[in-house]
DNA sequence: TCCAATTATTTTAAGCTTGAACTATTTAGG
DNA sequence: CCTAAATAGTTCAAGCTTAAAATAATTGGA
């Protein structure tokens, strides 16, 4: 590659193979979710963020956690509740709010997910070495500081 | 980090940081195309492949590019052709396909979306050194071969 | 105590996304 | 030449996603 490339097209060379990696990846977790449990990646972040908090998440907490919108969590939780994986209790002192927690189906059935998307993961990042998968990670730890920064 | 952790956890926090810097940047993106633009990431991603063929494609090929399905790409270009940035034409011999173009109004604002485009993934990735950059995108290669290879 | 401002969630409209079914057309083999 | 198989694109149902509007409830200051 020409030495003389400006910076700025090797940082759009660097985003753009980001987003391939990326894409590729969860196309693959997608598909596998799919197939082997007919559930869907924004179900499985739901209930991956939900199992981490045993007594519960508020629906803002939830689309605080996630990045997302409030009527998107309202879709999700609503698909999760109707199928029994998840269920809304009130909060105390609070009429507004509710309460979201996994039911104890949806923590079996989030448990097998998890453990089978570790697999896959595992499997598809097979072909990096240790030193690249270690160094890979220094670096976007870097940039997710950076991204993270409110500084202009 | 605890030098013991398996190799699959290890494999699992490169993909969340992955995801994490890819997400943060994606939502930038989309965030300015909308603001600035009145635009979305998706129509920014069409107009790209087909301002990178000048003599059209045809809506397979498009879908083929991008990885995303037919019907998707046909609402797409349905929009783009209702707001004349780009136009469909017929294939001699083939009264089933269509060739997508790009008018010259698409090819314009497009040359501008990729421009300001260019000019936000500088700014997103100026926190890392241009030896980050390239050791990045090195290690990305590597790893988009390996999710490229069919091989098991 | 009252009420404007704020907050929590849902609803809405619009865009995107998939996989499957459908329609129209082309291709290839008998 | 004929027709089954394959192909190109559209339509459909369902899920996701956003920002904004709407509704209900809470908070805090006058």
């Amino acid at each position: 590659m020409n030495e003389t490339e400006p910076v700025s097209k090797t940082r759009l060379r660097l985003w753009l193979k980001l987003l391939k990696a990326s894409n590729r990846i969860e196309d693959e977790i997608r598909r596998k979710l799919r197939e082997d449990y007919q559930s869907t990646l924004p179900r499985f972040d739901v209930m991956s963020a939900l199992f981490r908090y045993p007594d519960g998440l508020k629906m803002s907490e939830i689309s605080d956690l996630l990045r997302v919108s409030n009527g998107n969590i309202t879709g999700i939780v609503d698909r999760l509740t109707q199928e029994g994986l998840a269920e809304r209790a009130s909060v105390p002192g609070d009429r507004r709010a509710s309460l979201v927690r996994l039911t104890d189906t949806g923590r079996s059935a989030f448990a097998e997910h998890a453990a089978a998307h570790e697999g896959w993961i595992d499997r598809l990042l097979t072909g990096l070495s240790e030193e690249d998968t270690a160094a890979m990670i220094a670096r976007l730890d870097k940039l997710i500081d950076t991204l993270e920064d409110p500084r202009p």
